[in-house]
DNA sequence: CACTCATGTACAC
DNA sequence: TGTACCTGAGTGG
């Protein structure tokens, strides 16, 4: 679920569901400090690469959630509906009731902690007022993996682990590649290809990079049965067949995350 | 039912 | 480099 085209959805859902609304805020489990926004006017929930940024009025602070490895939002329009589990943050307006679980971060900032949490990260793919420039020059600076690269939410805003994995494949860049080896055209590509299948998940709801010529039908093999939410080259396609050239995936861990890549079309 | 693993990050050493 | 966070899906017995 949560890599920045997931956030982004979550942003215009909470948007829709209560924007303008006045809110009752609560924490069932008790570990946010749901008072200090209960009551006030939903303001606006924006997203900046996996972070999600929640304004009220008339309040300058700010709810910063990041859900982490586990954190979801569920959504219900039963009215009074029971707490189950551990919820961190229930809002409800109107007979909509929206739960947060398992976040990493649920906090209020003041307007210049969230200037500060901002500051420290790279430009998003799917905003518009990405500044790309900032991007390309940490990655055609660095020594570090073109890999670990497009996982430092400092250098790239909103990807993550799948979104990585395929557009190297679908660039065919060794994943291994330091950034400054790149050309500055092939970091291009990459930014653009990053904004194109970020904003199509964004519309689709799930993760699919795979290029209609790619298909298995079109290429004259059986439909796969390995997808998991969306169909992909690589993302945890270990020792399967790479769909373009046959021969298996690969696999290792980098910076403690698993990462996959065909090493015959991803050859330095 | 017990166990592993995951689309993420921060912090300890 | 390892571990904590703390949830749910998948797997295997």
């Amino acid at each position: 679920m949560p890599e920045g085209h997931a956030i982004h959805r979550l942003a215009a859902q909470l948007q829709d569901a209560f924007g303008g609304h006045k809110i009752e805020s609560t924490s069932p489990q008790g570990r946010f400090n749901a008072q200090a926004v209960d009551g006030l006017e939903f303001g606006d929930a924006r997203a900046w690469g996996k972070h999600l940024f929640i304004g009220f009025t008339p309040s300058a602070e700010i709810v910063h959630i990041h859900l982490g490895l586990y954190g979801r939002w569920t959504f219900t329009s039963e009215p009074d509906s029971p707490v189950v589990g551990q919820v961190r943050w229930r809002i409800v307006s109107d007979g909509t009731t929206a739960d947060l679980r398992g976040p990493a971060t649920c906090e209020l900032l003041l307007p210049h902690e969230y200037d500060a949490v901002l500051s420290r990260l790279g430009p998003d793919p799917l905003r518009p007022d990405a500044d790309a420039e900032r991007a390309a020059d940490r990655v055609l600076r660095s020594r570090a993996p073109i890999a670990t690269l497009l996982m430092d939410q400092a250098v790239v805003s909103g990807p993550g682990n799948i979104f990585r994995a395929e557009v190297l494949f679908r660039q065919k860049i060794d994943p291994l590649t330091p950034g400054r080896d790149l050309s500055r055209a092939a970091w291009q590509r990459v930014w653009d290809d990053l904004v194109f299948l970020m904003a199509q998940g964004f519309d689709r709801g799930r993760i699919d990079t795979v290029r209609p010529e790619h298909e298995p039908e079109a290429m004259g093999r059986p439909p796969r049965e390995d997808e998991h939410g969306g169909e992909v080259y690589v993302y945890r396609r270990e020792g399967l067949p790479c769909l373009v050239c046959g021969s298996p995936v690969a696999a290792s861990v980098l910076n403690g995350r698993n990462l996959f890549w065909c090493p015959h079309c991803q050859s330095a």
